[in-house]
DNA sequence: TTGAGTTATCAAGAAAGTGTAAAGATGGTT
DNA sequence: AACCATCTTTACACTTTCTTGATAACTCAA
C-alpha cells in the first residue's frame, strides 16, 4: 500500500470517534494514532456531543448505530452551531440511508466494512477542506448587550447569569438569533421550531415569545433584544 | 431539523460533466436538469480542462477512464489552479483507484454503477461546502439622498434615525422604489400591494401615499421623493 | 373665472393582530 | 401514584393597522 507520509496537519488533527462497538474502536484507535492523529474517544452519543463542545475536534467519525440517541439526530444537534466535519460510519448500506445522513450535514458516508486505506484518504480529503476553509478558530458564541448565547453548550446568559431555557423557547432563540437583525415571520418560526404542519398555529409563536422576554428583557413590555414587527413578525435586535 | 431556506445557489449551480460514455452522459443530463442544475458536457479530458477555465463551473463531475488523458492526470492539473469541487466517477472499485484520485485532488468518489439519490446527495453536501466557502454576498439596499431602504432587514431610515413602517406603507415604498425613477400606476400599486380584486379602490392609494409623505418627507407639500404624475400616478424620483 | 374631475388630508370606527395569565394536557421520573 | 417541567389551549384585554367617508385643495380646460 503506497500511503503518503503524515503530513504536518495531519499529525496535530484531532479526532473524535463516537463508537459503541469496542472492537472497532479498539481497531480505529490503532490504526488513526499509529497514523500521528490525536484521538478522543465516546462509546455513546450523549458523551460524543459533550466532547466537541468541550475539545472542538478537527473532525468527528461518527457511528450511526448507537444506543442512546440515533446518529441522525446527533447529526443534527450538532449542524445546529457547528459545521465541523462528520464522517459517518455504519452497517446499513441503504440508498436512503445514506441520503439522510448526508442531508442531515454528514460530509461523508462510509459502509461497514470499511476499507482502511479508503477512511484514510477521505480523513485526509476533509482535513484538507477543513483547513481551507476555517482559519477562524472562532466561537460560536452569539452575543448582544447583556445577552449571551453560547450555542456550542447550549446555555443563556445574561450579566453572566445563566437563564434556563425550555427546549422550544431555546430554538426560538436561536432561530431569531441566526437571522439577528433580519425579520422572521411568525410562519418561518413555526416551521423552524414546530415543523410545517403548524404554521397556522401562531398564537403558540405569541405565547412563547411572551415566555422569552419574561427571561430575557429587563422590561418585558418594552423589548431590548426581541422586537415585534406588526403583521409580519419579529426580529432580534442588533445596533 | 427543517432545512435551511430553497438554497437558491444549488438552483443554479452550475455543473460540468466530463464523461465520454453516451449512455450515461445522456442519463445524467437528464437527471441533473430535472434537478434544477445548470450543465455544462464534456467528452474528453482536453475539453473539460478547456471548460473549467473558460465557464468557471461550481462544481465538476470527472469521469475517471477517459479517451485521452488519465483522470487523475486531470485532477492533478486542476489543482494547480482550482479548488473547484471535483466528483469523480468510476468503473473501478479497488481501494487503491479511490485512495490515489482522492489523494490527487478529488473530494469524493463513486464507484458505477451508482445510485442516482446518492450522487444527488454528495452534490448537495458538495454544493453545501462551496457556498460556505464563498464571500458573503452585498446584501440590497436602496438609497436616496437621506433615505435608506433596507430591502434585507426591511428598515428604512432617514437620516440614520430609523423610520416605522405599516406593513403596507412598507409594501408600497418598496413597489415605488423597485421602479425608481419610473411612473408606477395607481392600479399596479393596488394590485401589487392589496391584490388583484382592489384595483378599483384607488382611493386607498392616496391616504397611504400621504401617510409615507408625511413620514418620509421633510416637507409633505412639497415632496422630495414620493412625485405625483396627476392623472396617470406617482413615481421615486431619483436624481 | 368657473366647474368637473382629480388629489390631499384628517380622523373615527372596524378589523386584525398582539400580549398575558392561567388552566388543562402530556410525558417522563421517582 | 404523585410530582415536575413543559407544552398546548383558551379567554380576554390591549395595540396597531386598515378602511372608510367627509371635506378641503388642487389642476386644467372651457
Amino acid at each position: 500500500m503506497t500511503e503518503l507520509p503524515p503530513s504536518t496537519e495531519q499529525i496535530n488533527s484531532l479526532i473524535l470517534l463516537i463508537e459503541d462497538d469496542p472492537q472497532i474502536r479498539r481497531f480505529l484507535r490503532a490504526t488513526l494514532t499509529s497514523h500521528g492523529y490525536r484521538l478522543l474517544e465516546a462509546t455513546n452519543a450523549q458523551d460524543g456531543l459533550r466532547q466537541v463542545g468541550s475539545q472542538h475536534p478537527d473532525l468527528i467519525i461518527l457511528d450511526l448505530g448507537l444506543p442512546d440517541l440515533d446518529g441522525l439526530e446527533v447529526t443534527q444537534q450538532l449542524r445546529e452551531w457547528t459545521s465541523t466535519t462528520i464522517i459517518v460510519l455504519s452497517v446499513r448500506d441503504q440508498e436512503q440511508d445514506k441520503i439522510a445522513a448526508l442531508d442531515a450535514g454528514a460530509d461523508d458516508y462510509l459502509t461497514k466494512p470499511f476499507s482502511t486505506g479508503e477512511l484514510l484518504a477521505r480523513l485526509r480529503v476533509a482535513l484538507r477542506h477543513s483547513r481551507l476553509a476555517a482559519p477562524d478558530v472562532e466561537e460560536p458564541v452569539f452575543t448582544a448587550g447583556d445577552l449571551r448565547v453560547d450555542l456550542a453548550h447550549r446555555q443563556v446568559f445574561l450579566k453572566n447569569n445563566e437563564i434556563h431555557l425550555t427546549p422550544i423557547e431555546y430554538k426560538l432563540l436561536t432561530i431569531l438569533v441566526r437571522y439577528a437583525g433580519k425579520v422572521v415571520t411568525g410562519r418561518q418560526l413555526l416551521k423552524e421550531a414546530w415543523g410545517p404542519t403548524y404554521t397556522t398555529e401562531s398564537h403558540y409563536v405569541r405565547v412563547y415569545m411572551g415566555q422569552l422576554r419574561r427571561k430575557l428583557e429587563t422590561d418585558p413590555t418594552r423589548p431590548r433584544y426581541i422586537i415585534t414587527e406588526p403583521g409580519i413578525g419579529y426580529r432580534f435586535k442588533v445596533e
